[in-house]
DNA sequence: AGCACGCCGACT
DNA sequence: GTCGGCGTGCTC
């Protein structure tokens, strides 16, 4: 029989391909790779359709091989690859290359095999090896254990032919290790609203549906996911639990394996061939619960059940270039196509998810605080106005802190700039340090030594000691970062532990676990950090939250900056306090009358939310818009602007709006001169056709290169 | 992405 | 007169 394949072609094309195949048995080719001829060399690519004939007009070239006997990508996976093709309007293929492992496109053998656990055959005599010394160091190793997994096999460094030579000669029997799942409650029994929630997504396991987890830190959003994984487990389907990059630390998996015995894990920092290990095994179905980032979303499934994605308001589900999926909304789209349903969760949830909410079209359920953990902490503004500020901090404010370090209190300073001073200007002639490549100005770092840094591309300079345009010496600093706040809480309080949590002191994710280890103990103790702060765990000994420079963070041209900084104060606030030691948190302000500012301090994110819709819908912005930013970067400024007119210029008989071209944000980076323009429609479907008009514009020559990102979560 | 085709500057 | 610069376009 010869068969048409519609074959997927992991390259930068807008396309798929057909091909010949002669004498093909198999019907299992959907889902299958083939490698195919493509151009002057050959690519593994995907079979998405087997048709009796092809529309293309020339002559079609023959399929090189199969390579796999069965699919091993799933439909609803191919499904999804092309609705994220025309959602984000990128090429097909650049899909396909970003949604399969590095191992898969090359053509690795796919193993289905599990992991076996061996076993001795009790035998009647003494057992001989004669001269099979590694048989003989195996079996003692196995006398000694009675059993050993292929996992602590490698571990040992025995060779798996060893085994089987054994097993041929009948001492040793193999059984399939298959992960067991068995589930711990530990003693914790849900409240009647976490039961509530449990019960209403059990009430619709085979159906899709988005259920929204709206609950504070602490709240025992995990103890609701957890009861629902486990009932889709003992049904014998797959559960898939997304979290933020940074949250995938070993305690979380540790967290699930206690309470399951067994989870895989996809992160993004293991080998090529550890993630395609577990890539099979999920598809194989062996791996029943996976834990991932985000592009984890991409896993094949062979009996998805649930997914469940914590901290859906997280910037991190979002890639930020080649193809720039959420994988929230991802995840969303294929429990639609699959019909199961999907568990978003968060103490600080997305105004998307709250508009969604609000629309009937997302299930909400409201945690509130548990009894013995933290009350929510008091949001309070600090007028700094006319106060001199030492190290970044009102005189207020030390007082505020000395407070809740005699009282035996951790606290903890949230600043969001790394560093020694914001920047450094000339006393005399207003000079400022920028950054020869970037248009931006340059931090000032003490440690590890004095220097000039762009916190863009991370070029270094000496600091000068003279103006360079007036000669003058009276180069100053202003405004704090971490190490000068840092420097001035020592001084202030001289004896008192104070720990740093930045990029600059903590690169590893075991040096940030190290830290808030240290910090579960009681004593006195001052942490200052940067929005890291936010992805640790539960500090119970901290009563005060101090968030110094928020309004840089609120008073943005990003209009989801004020979003993105109420979420990483609140996310930071929930760190602290627990029942009997109530936090508090300060925030110092220049602008105490602020909506923003204001409602976050009367009622909290809810509060904010509220306030925040408010101004997205007078200035017709998402949620209740749908907008795409045009993005272009070249070495001459006009080039850059002129092209994103032509490209806007191609968008015509449309009430869709165009925004643009303006210079963006960072208007030089890296030598890079940067312009961006936008689309902005209140119809999704007018938006996609408008977008459908310029997506295949290519980037006239190297010289300025450009990209749509929809439903862009940063504006820079 | 590769890789070839194609039209303008410095060389045997 | 050519060799080759990388700008442009195609890959079933």
């Amino acid at each position: 029989m010869t068969h048409i394949l519609r074959v997927l072609i992991p390259r930068p094309v807008w396309r798929t391909y057909d091909y010949v195949l002669h004498d093909a048995t198999s019907n299992a080719l959907v889902g299958a790779r083939v490698r195919v001829p493509f151009g002057p060399s050959s690519v593994v690519g995907i079979v998405f359709e087997v048709a009796a004939r092809s529309e293309h007009l020339g002559e079609l070239k023959q399929v090189m091989n199969v390579v796999d006997q069965q699919p091993i990508v799933s439909e609803d996976l191919l499904k999804l690859a092309f609705w994220l093709a025309s959602y984000y309007h990128c090429p097909i293929g650049t899909v396909i290359e970003t949604m399969l492992p590095t191992d898969v496109l090359r053509g690795r053998a796919i193993n289905l095999e599990p992991d076996f656990e061996w076993a001795i055959v009790p035998q009647g005599e003494k057992v001989e090896f004669k001269r099979a010394t590694r048989q003989q160091e195996t079996w003692n190793l196995l006398v000694n254990r009675g059993a050993l997994t292929d996992p602590e096999i490698r571990r040992e460094g025995i060779a798996r032919s060893v085994l089987t030579a054994m097993e041929k000669k009948g001492l040793l029997r193999r059984k399939p290790l298959l992960p067991k799942y068995q589930f711990q409650d530990r003693g914790i029994k849900p409240t009647a609203e976490q039961e509530f929630a449990i019960q209403s997504v059990l009430g619709s396991l085979n159906q899709f549906g988005v259920h929204v987890l709206d609950g504070v830190t602490g709240s025992g959003k995990t103890e609701v996911y957890i009861r629902v994984i486990k009932e889709v487990l003992a049904k014998g389907r797959q559960v898939l639990v997304l979290v933020p990059e940074i949250a995938l630390t070993p305690q979380t998996a540790n967290h699930f394996r206690e309470r399951f015995g067994s989870v895989a894990v996809l992160h993004s920092m293991r080998t090529n061939l550890q993630r395609f290990e577990i890539w099979s095994r999920v598809g194989s179905g062996e791996h029943r619960l996976v834990l991932g980032t985000r592009s984890a979303v991409f896993t094949p499934f062979k009996d998805l059940g649930l997914i469940v994605v914590d901290e859906e308001h997280d910037s991190s589900y979002k890639q930020s270039d080649s193809l720039r999926y959420s994988a929230r909304d991802a995840a969303v789209v294929r429990a639609n196509d699959l019909g199961i349903p999907v568990i978003l969760g968060s103490a600080t949830l997305s105004l998307e998810t709250v508009e969604n909410i609000n629309r009937n079209k997302y299930k909400a359920y409201r945690l509130a605080a548990r009894p013995g953990t933290a009350k929510l902490p008091k949001f309070q503004l600090l007028d700094v106005r006319g106060q001199s500020l030492r190290g970044g901090m009102c005189h207020p404010l030390i007082e505020i802190i000395r407070r809740h370090l005699d009282g035996e209190g951790q606290v903890l300073v949230l600043i969001n700039r790394r560093g020694f001073a914001v920047s450094v200007v000339c006393h005399d002639c207003g000079w400022r340090a920028n950054c020869q490549d970037c248009d931006v100005i340059l931090t000032l770092h003490e440690q590890p030594c004095r220097e000039l840094r762009c916190h863009h591309c991370d070029r270094r300079y000496e600091l000068p000691d003279h103006c360079p345009d007036c000669s003058g010496n009276r180069l100053v600093s202003v405004g704090a970062a971490t190490q000068r706040v840092v420097e001035t809480l020592a001084e202030a309080f001289p004896g008192v532990p104070i720990r740093r949590i930045d990029r600059d002191v903590i690169n590893t994710n075991r040096k940030l676990e190290h830290t808030f280890t240290e910090l579960q103990l009681p004593g006195r103790c001052i942490l200052v950090g940067t929005q890291m702060l936010a992805k640790g765990h539960h500090l119970p000994n901290v009563t005060l939250v101090a968030v110094l420079r928020a309004d840089a963070g609120f008073f943005s041209s990003d209009f989801r900056a004020a979003e993105r900084t109420a979420q990483l104060i609140v996310q930071v606030a929930g760190r602290a306090g627990r029942a009997e030691r109530e936090g508090e948190v300060w925030i110092q302000t220049y602008d105490p009358d602020h909506p923003h500012l204001e409602s976050l301090a009367k009622s909290g994110y809810r509060g904010f939310v509220e306030t925040e819709l408010i101004l997205r819908r007078d200035a017709n912005f998402p949620p209740y818009s749908h907008l795409a930013l045009l993005r272009a970067e070249g070495s001459n400024s006009e080039e850059v602007k002129t092209f994103l007119h032509q490209v806007l210029r191609e968008v015509t008989g449309t009430s869709t709006e165009k925004l643009g071209p303006v210079p963006a944000y960072i208007p030089r980076l890296n030598n890079r001169w940067r312009c961006q323009a936008a689309l902005v429609d209140r119809s999704r479907k007018r938006l996609h056709e408008a977008l459908g008009k310029i997506a295949k514009i290519p980037s006239p020559g190297s010289r300025i290169r450009w990209s749509i990102d929809v439903d862009p979560i940063d504006m820079s």
